[in-house]
DNA sequence: CAGATGACCTGCT
DNA sequence: CAGCAGGCCATCT
């Protein structure tokens, strides 16, 4: 892994993404668009997901369970240790999480461009 | 070295 | 109103 330790060089996509992940508080969930359209990358959509999967492979830790999908489906459930701890670390945040959808999606949708800006 | 894979969203037909 | 295709980055084998 890191075979190519040469990345310090400048920051790429993947670890803008896994830095504004980690600057959403608890209790707030964030979509892979709001973040692409912060990077300034409306169809970057896409590389926002596969950043969260590569997540891991980040040295700081990324909350990615509050990064869920435009329709506020945990999308990416099945990527973690258990297809229910995702859910379980929303609850444990506050966040009421009904079949893989969240409640008050709408209200607890925090969008970097309008909170940072 | 090159090919293939991977947690999506938006616009057009 | 609904369905299809396009677009992009990084890492691993």
């Amino acid at each position: 892994m890191l075979s190519s330790a040469a990345t310090d060089k400048h920051r790429n996509f993947f670890q803008d993404v896994h830095e504004v992940v980690r600057l959403v508080p608890p209790g707030r969930v964030t979509t892979y668009g709001a973040i692409a359209h912060y990077l300034g990358a409306r169809h970057g959509a896409r590389l926002v997901g596969w950043a969260m999967m590569a997540a891991h492979t980040a040295d700081a830790y990324v909350p990615a369970h509050r990064v869920i999908n435009r329709q506020g489906l945990l999308t990416g459930r099945q990527h973690y240790a258990t297809p229910t701890a995702m859910q379980e670390a929303l609850e444990a945040e506050g966040v009421r999480v009904v079949d893989d959808q969240v409640q008050d999606f709408n209200q607890l949708y925090w969008d970097p461009s309008t909170e940072l800006a």
